[in-house]
DNA sequence: CGTCTTCTTGAGCCACTTCAAGGTAAGTGG
DNA sequence: CCACTTACCTTGAAGTGGCTCAAGAAGACG
């Protein structure tokens, strides 16, 4: 289920979707971009599992264009979303042997793989790629810290959280698209979709945003939701 | 408040109270251990402030006796502790030049410091240390991906949850003694202080722990905590 | 002993969940 | 082009787990 069925080489890098992701990222190019780590892309259908919990892990990934969650589910079947993977969004860097969540494409995807055994040997004798892969991590640490702040809120202040954070990685204007579901949403941030959809709709209520379309939303008063991020 | 009173060089590392950390986190040995990076001990009073959210990060910290929070706070003054850190783990490894927490002493406790600047030194010539640091700060990011799936719990999977890791982290017995207020744990849980005692009481009831002191529990039924563990 | 802090317990309330139904959009086959 | 299906999203009504407010108990300490 994991395997994907055709392999493409790519002599470079390529550039994501959104022009300005190489703006905000040089440690993630650094590691993609050296000629010795050189991956291989590959497409992934939606909902198709990129990897799973306690799997070995091999490689780790980029994506390219489409959209990633990864996510750890209870024995009763609750499902927490870590985190969402954006065009030029690098995952999977865990430590040790086995990956720490599972991964799955929320839409059709492309996704650069690096083995890992080759990242970490050239991290031996190459303290930049060293320090690179350093600055991943802990960068996924911030996030974490972040996330795990947004769910001590209330669901409107995670909401305002979520859609800025949005907006902020994968638009240039104040039009989102967002690639994921309701249901995706809501076990990223702790609700239920009723809860979800009932609170976007408050929002839209007080002019807040406006929903084009179910996933595309349109913030229009910015001001109130970063008041409501705190 | 930040400025400790006095400062004790010491020659080598010193072991942490519990005798049998140094065995399970071997990379936090390695990176306090070389002769280069020996640091200075210092005590902290019960509440004293370690360093505070944005400050200039010119440390990395080992607990050597004692505790400490870590902790991000909202504009309306809501707390989420976003991990405890006992005698032997290391903490204030933040990426950047900021630290993204505040943290605390949460009861007297010795505190060993080391440069950053020269571990960082140190990391580009020696790939060993490069990787334990590395390995450090992936650790505390599985631990904050397994506290974002903690948060989604019930109050008592919660407690069964925090219970559980402290009694592993702390103790070689069922018996465990807490070094934090309730008021800490219900920070570190996202609970009130009410809910965290009433739950504890159930607990009790139900012959799952025993109260001997209000921070001294018994773990009398590992195997139903696990159970609410899941 | 009194004072201060910390912890526990009670009663009522509320934000979010649960359960249930209906609506909307995209795809499929006739 | 339309009926049918399927997946996804929205809305309503009722229930509840944890919160809020309030008071009291248990330690710690001088």
């Amino acid at each position: 289920m994991t395997t994907p069925m055709s392999l493409v080489q790519f002599a470079t890098d390529r550039m994501p979707q959104t022009g300005t992701v190489a703006m905000r990222r040089p440690d993630h190019h650094l590691l993609f971009g050296r000629v010795e780590l050189n991956g291989a892309a590959l497409p992934f259908g939606r909902n198709a599992e990129v990897y799973g919990e306690e799997e070995p892990a091999d490689y780790i990934y980029k994506v390219l264009s489409g959209g990633v969650r990864t996510y750890k589910v209870l024995s009763d079947g609750r499902r927490q979303i870590i985190g969402f993977y954006l065009p030029g969004d690098v995952f999977g860097s865990d430590p040790g042997d086995e990956h720490q969540c599972s991964a799955e494409a929320i839409v059709d995807s492309q996704i650069l793989l690096v083995r890992r055994a080759t990242v970490f040997k050239v991290a031996e004798r190459d303290a930049e790629v060293a320090r690179s892969l350093w600055t991943l991590t802990a960068t996924e640490l911030r996030r974490s810290h972040q996330h795990a702040l947004l769910l001590i809120k209330s669901a409107q202040e995670r909401l305002a959280a979520f859609l800025l954070d949005m907006a902020e990685r994968l638009s240039t204007k104040n039009s989102v698209e967002l690639p994921m579901s309701r249901q995706d949403i809501a076990d990223h941030l702790g609700l239920t979709i009723e809860t979800v959809s009932r609170t976007l709709t408050q929002l839209v209520d007080s002019s807040i945003i406006q929903l084009l379309a179910s996933r595309r939303i349109v913030l229009s008063n910015r001001a109130v939701l970063s008041e409501l991020n705190g």
